[in-house]
DNA sequence: TATTAGCAGTCTATCGCCGAGAGTGCTAAA
DNA sequence: TTTAGCACTCTCGGCGATAGACTGCTAATA
């Protein structure tokens, strides 16, 4: 019910969606003939300026047609637009992709931004996998050149990260084996604060260096850290007529490059919030003045229980919420199901 | 000597400096009162028409200020603009941030990308490493998850590869390690091409899947990437005048999505071309269309005989060239020295 | 011969103006 | 409650005129 006649309801959720095609200010009798309503014109004039009342919809100046609001825009996510799942053409399209690709969680998400970038025409961002509790699982020492050493963690995610150290003096491949030998029985399936426990205890030891930035790598990934966001389609935003302003074009560009922002927008929205799904954030909603036009659709993928990462896409609120939703909900369940089943068995 | 005298040549000079500075159309008189020449504005005149004449300056219609052309920043760069340093004290600013950071080559590489654009105020690319002709030295198995193995593989120049794998059946660390073992005593040393010659001979063996992957990944390191190219400041291109129009704005930015041609740049530029030092492509040099309104200045890091990787900066054809260069050298200069500093022993 | 002052000529950019067109809100009738 | 009709408002595009910025040329000068 909310207030809202189930026709105005059909006048909010046609001017979106004509809108969001055609990016131009809506008019009454457009609607009228482009959906062969059966009223008047003005009849869906009094609709509308009720829905302007109410903040749903805007007029950029007396006698233009009529704009969504943001305020339109989260009412026709949250109570017109349903769930409509992708087709399933596209469905299979983009399945034939994914296991077309090498099987390395890399490469997939790689592939997923570029999915979503190609499916949604607008700019996506996908983080890597991360866990909240990382516990190490083992590591192993490759000495790569001269002092210098790679330093692979495994953790018990199964997530893999690396670090080269620079050590004071060369070692063999199998003085490092030995190393890492140690280090794995003293320490495996330990957390950073237990790590730090054992630093003290071997204070001095040549392994405390080693052990210094294996702990700090494993408290690292419990971070999301946007260093390595992948991002694709940056350039598709620059076709939508609200770019067109350089100006306005530069900020957006700029999310992109802003690691703090993006770190905390993606840690915010995905891995705090307990409710699992789909998420849109239109506009900023009040909390990141960056975004201000822009929404984000975005979703987890992974498990709790193991690691997850974020896939999404980021474009004008003038955006094909319904075709984004349900592009960015298939994505994520998808990159889960793959996940999940090369790590069965 | 080439025809132009010595004050043509500083007209030019001027123009070029100011053009860049101003982005306007840069008129006689107007040398003549901000940079204080002892010529009347009809002398610089006469020599703009000549400059004109040879093709270094345009004239965007009858009666405008004059606009370097791209043969004009050509001349600019190979005969007048020498090569200074970068001021001491920037020098210093950027070692200082260098110094800072970990001891990483995948750190230095994103922080030279930053460094970059934040120095030239255009957007940076900045390769990581790789050699022309890959040996394994050594490769590492490590279990993550389930059937979900990582291959490590350690190549002669000191550079690492990691790639999942999905074996039929779930291994133990302590199998891994035993397989890893005999392929290192197997092939320790190879190139790929040696690589597939054992994999014919070890058909139907159980190391014959994970050898075709380490030759395949030892084939891939051979062939420079984009898919991991850093890139920086990206946005600061949007503030230049020239990308006012959101047309170029977005064939630009594409660019920076378009691997297959950012491969090509990078590989004929910098890594075929045997002269090292830092290279101007200004306009695409007939070779590159999409460049056709950017220059990039680029040059090489590392050390032939390890492994070399690549930095640049891309910018508008108005580009500070000089300070450019600079920079570019300073930063490919700076890393070489730290990399070979943490190979030495 | 090289340089310069002066001037006529050319082109752009900007402003204001006007009319066409689009779309609304309101009123009165169905 | 819906609708036809109409007056009103505001934008957009085109037009012309003006001001201003530079140039090229010519004739004088050192």
């Amino acid at each position: 019910m909310d207030g809202l006649t189930e026709r105005q309801k059909l006048v909010l959720a046609l001017v979106v969606r004509d809108y969001v095609d055609f990016a131009e200010p809506i008019s009454s009798r457009r609607l009228v003939t482009n959906y062969h309503l059966d009223f008047s014109s003005a009849t869906i004039r009094n609709d509308m300026a009720v829905l302007e009342q109410r903040g749903l919809l805007h007029q950029p100046y007396t006698s233009a047609g009529r704009v969504p609001t943001k305020a339109g825009y989260r009412y026709f996510v949250q109570q017109l637009m349903g769930s409509n799942e992708l087709p399933a053409h596209i469905q299979e399209m983009i399945r034939h992709q994914f296991y077309q690709a090498r099987n390395d969680v890399d490469d997939w998400i790689s592939l997923s931004a570029s999915v979503l970038a190609q499916h949604s025409k607008v700019a996506s961002i996908v983080t890597p996998l991360h866990t909240e509790k990382a516990r190490m699982k083992h590591i192993a020492l490759l000495s790569t050149r001269g002092r210098q050493v790679m330093l692979v963690i495994i953790l018990n995610s199964g997530e893999v990260h690396q670090q080269t150290l620079v050590l004071e003096d060369t070692l063999s491949q199998d003085q490092l084996n030995a190393t890492a030998e140690q280090i794995n029985q003293l320490s495996a399936g330990m957390d950073s604060k237990e790590l730090e426990k054992i630093i003290s205890d071997i204070q001095g030891s040549p392994l405390e260096e080693v052990f210094a930035v294996v702990s700090q790598v494993i408290k690292q990934a419990e971070v999301i850290s946007s260093g390595d966001v992948y991002r694709d389609g940056v350039a598709n935003m620059l076709s939508e007529p609200e770019f067109s302003e350089p100006e306005k074009a530069k900020k957006t560009l700029e999310l992109f490059e802003d690691r703090v922002m993006l770190d905390d927008l993606l840690s915010r929205t995905v891995f705090e919030r307990n409710a699992s799904g789909v998420h849109v954030i239109i506009g900023g909603e009040d909390t990141w003045e960056q975004l201000d036009d822009c929404s984000l659709i975005i979703a987890r993928y992974g498990s709790r229980e193991h690691a997850m990462g974020a896939v999404g896409i980021l474009g004008p609120l003038r955006m094909a919420y319904s075709r984004g939703v349900s592009t960015v909900r298939f994505v994520s369940e998808l990159m889960s199901e793959l996940i999940s089943e090369s790590m069965s068995n």
